[in-house]
Formats: structure tokens, sequence, C-alpha cells
DNA sequence: ATGTCACTGAAGCAGTGA
């Protein structure tokens, strides 16, 4: 029987301003895949060398402000991918073979409201990207696709359900494109586990708590952070957890980590 | 209800995105 390894997929929202809980991360939990989204960091300014140094094979696709995103794996990469047919063109889709394994690392499109042209390019993202994966599970056996996928896939991952109905990310359209991603033969890990935090319980896990509200206290969050696995995937791997510490420390992110065992 | 954070360009703040 192989050894499990570990995958944490984090939106950090800036690589820079993050820099210091980063390295805590890989310090303290020593993943042997880190999947990251949003570093809003150039190609030319990627700390490649100083997380080179931590022992990692590194594969990112930056921008400036905006995006961008870093693959990051103790194993060799034996394929690289960054970006998809009718991605748009964004820093948002990076895909490696690393152990066997095809594992894909997004960061999808934010949508901002119904009506607008940011919400129809998200829509047209999960169309071009439903497509990829079928191919991605079609070459790999054992396929994982995780990251930011900015939808709550049902109306139990954000708190205020009745607030946000019809809104980003709890539209129709939105949950419809998810369901079709998992059509493809993919299972939504976390909904395989219950979690508990102190005090309250619940079906799935938050992953995104909202910075303008004491928001994260009251657990007033979103599960719009998700793993993939395919079946074979799934019947490889054993159940992770969120890792909520990393949104009480200092300057956090409002996403935390997550985290699965493959 | 519109409270935070991070970014950029440009000037020590305003606009944008999340």
């Amino acid at each position: 029987m192989e050894e499990p390894f570990s995958l944490i997929s984090w939106n950090v929202n800036s690589l820079r301003a993050r820099w210091p809980l980063v390295q805590k991360l890989i310090e303290e939990e020593k993943p042997d895949i880190l999947l990251l989204q949003e570093t809003k960091v150039e190609d030319a300014l990627f700390p490649e060398e100083t997380l080179g140094d931590f022992g990692y094979n590194i594969l990112f696709a930056g921008q400036k402000s905006y995006n961008g995103v870093a693959f990051l794996s103790k194993f060799p990469f034996e394929e690289r991918r960054k970006g998809f047919p009718g991605d748009g063109g964004e820093a948002r889709y990076l895909e490696g073979v690393v152990h066997g394994w095809r594992i894909a690392n997004l960061y999808a499109p934010n949508g901002q409201a119904v009506g607008v042209p940011a919400y129809d390019r998200k829509l047209t993202f999960y169309t071009h990207l439903k497509e990829h994966i079928a191919q991605c599970l079609a070459q790999e056996a054992f396929f994982v696709l995780a990251g930011d996928f900015n939808i709550a896939p049902t109306d139990a991952d954000v708190y205020n359900p009745q607030e946000l109905a019809g809104q980003v990310p709890c539209t129709e359209p939105e949950r419809t494109a998810f369901r079709s991603l998992l059509a493809q033969g993919l299972t939504d890990a976390f909904t395989k586990v219950s979690s508990t935090v102190p005090g309250k319980k619940l079906t799935t896990p938050f992953t995104w708590w909202d910075y303008r509200r004491r928001s994260f206290d009251p657990n007033k969050g979103r599960r719009i952070d998700q793993i993939l696995l395919s079946s074979q995937a799934l019947a490889h791997s054993r159940p992770g957890e969120v890792l909520l510490s990393y949104r009480t420390l200092p300057r956090p992110s409002d996403h935390a980590p997550i985290r699965w065992y493959l």
C-alpha cells in the first residue's frame, strides 16, 4: 500500500501579502502538493527560488494585480499545462501529472453579479472547463480538480441562503455548471464528510468568510473552495479538513486552506 | 447595511475587484 500524500488548496488573496502565512503553512503542514490561487504576482516577480528551497517543483502563471495560480509539488512533474482552450486567457488554471496523478488547480472567475459581462464570462468559462475536464478524466484514472470555484453548490453552502437567493455565487446557472462538472465523473470530497467546529455543527465546512463584517467568529461563511475527485481518486483517498486556524491569524486571507489526503 | 483588504497609478488618495 502506497503512503498517502497530502494536498492543500488555498486562495491566498495575494502571495506577497500572505507570504508569512504561506511560509508557516509550508513549515507546519508540509503539504506534498500545494495549490495556490489569486497570487496576484507577475511571473517575473514570483518567488520561484525561495519556494524551490522548500523542496518544491513549481508551476506558476501570474498576472499583474489580478488572478494568478501556482502549483507546488514535492513530486516532479511528468506533464504540465497552463490554461485550457476557452479559458479567456487569464491566469486561472494549472494542470500537472505528478506521482501518476493528474491534478488541476482552478481559480474560477468571481462573476460579480447577474447581468454584468463578468457573470456571462464566468458561465462561458465553466462551459469550456467542463469540456477540458472530460478529456482529463479520459486520460487519467486518478484525477483531482481543486481550487476556488466561486460557486456555492447548494443552499447548505452559505450561511444566508435566503439573502443570497438568485445572487452570485448561488444562482441556478452557476449551480448547474458545477453539477455538470460533477456529472463528468467527479465527487465533491467535502460532501463526504461532516465537520464540527466548537459549538457549531455543520454539514459541510465553510472555506470563505467576508472581511467586511465580523463574519468568521459567528461562522457567517460560504463553501466556495472545493476538491473534486475522480471515482478512483476518491476510493484511494481519506478525509482532510479546512484549516480554520489560518483564518484567525494576523493578516489572514479571506479564504482558509483546505486539505485532503490522497 | 455596503463596515475590509489588496491592488494600481499616481501622488500620500481614488478607483477597481473580490
